[in-house]
DNA sequence: CATACTGTACTAAGTGTTATAGTACAGATA
DNA sequence: TATCTGTACTATAACACTTAGTACAGTATG
C-alpha cells in the first residue's frame, strides 16, 4: 500500500497517519472504504500491530476513521460543516509556510497557482 | 521575549527554533541582530541552558544563525539565491495544507488572499 | 459448531530522545 | 580582575516509541 521512511525522524505511527490522511484528502479513499486490518497492514509493513493500532486511533480521533470491532476500520462519513476553528489553525500554518516560500525565493504566482490547482481538483475515485 | 507551551507535545528546543525562525521570516529580526545569550534566554524561560544551545545549533545548521564564540549569536547574512530544492519541498507541504483547508471548508478566495497578503508584506523593521 | 478473522486492551522490555544539573575551558569585554 | 560569551563534556531522570506476547469478545465463513 505504501512504504515507511526510516530515515524520517518522525515516529512510524505518525507517518502512517499522514499517508492515510493524504489518501482521504485527495479522494483516493472515500467514505465507507475499508482500511487494511491492523494485523494485515502490520505484516505488510513488517512492523508491530500495536503501531498500526496507534495510527488508527489517531485517525479515529481526527475524525477520518471509524472502527467497528470485529468488522474492520472504515473511512468515516465526511462532516459537511465548515469548522472555523480548524480553518483558523490551518490558515496560521499557511501564513508561516507562505513566508518561508517567499524567503526561499518562490514566485508569488507559482504559489498562487498551486492553491488554484488544488481547488480545481476533482476528488477522483 | 516569548513563552513556551508545555501543553505542546513538541520538544522545547523545537519550539524555540520555530519562534526565532518566525521572527526572522517576518522581518522582526534582521541580519546582524543579536540573539539573547544562551544563559540569559535560559534564565528568562526558566529552562536549562543546554536546551537553548540545542535550539541555536539547529538554527545555525538551518542558516539562520551565526555564532561567534565569546561574542554572541547573530542573525546570519541572508543568502539571496533562490533554492529550488527547498522551494519544491515547501510547495509539497503547501499542497497538502491546501487540501486540508479545502476539506475543512475554507473558501478558495480566503486562502488566496492570505498568500497575497504575505507577498504584500513589507519586511518591517 | 469450528475456524479464522476483526478491533481492542493489557503487560513487559529495550531503545532513543528530551531535558536537567553540574563542571569546565578559552576568548571577549569592561 | 571580574564578568560575560559560546562551546563541550558527563551523568541522570523522565518520557516517547516500538516491539513482543497474550488475551478477550464479536463477526464471517465453512
Amino acid at each position: 500500500m505504501f512504504t515507511l521512511n526510516y530515515g524520517d525522524r518522525r515516529p512510524l505511527y505518525a507517518q502512517i497517519t499522514e499517508k492515510f490522511r493524504e489518501l482521504i484528502l485527495t479522494g483516493a479513499m472515500r467514505e465507507g472504504d475499508k482500511f487494511p486490518s491492523v494485523r494485515e497492514l502490520a505484516a505488510s509493513l513488517a512492523i508491530n500491530p500495536n503501531t498500526i493500532q496507534k495510527a488508527y486511533k489517531e485517525l479515529e480521533n481526527a475524525g477520518f476513521l471509524l472502527s467497528i470491532p470485529a468488522k474492520g476500520s472504515f473511512v468515516a462519513p465526511v462532516k459537511r460543516v465548515p469548522d472555523p476553528a480548524k480553518i483558523q489553525e490551518l490558515l496560521q500554518k499557511l501564513r508561516s509556510l507562505a513566508r518561508e516560500l517567499k524567503f526561499a525565493g518562490a514566485e508569488r504566482e507559482a504559489v498562487l497557482a498551486e492553491i488554484e490547482n488544488i481547488y480545481k481538483e476533482e476528488n477522483k475515485a
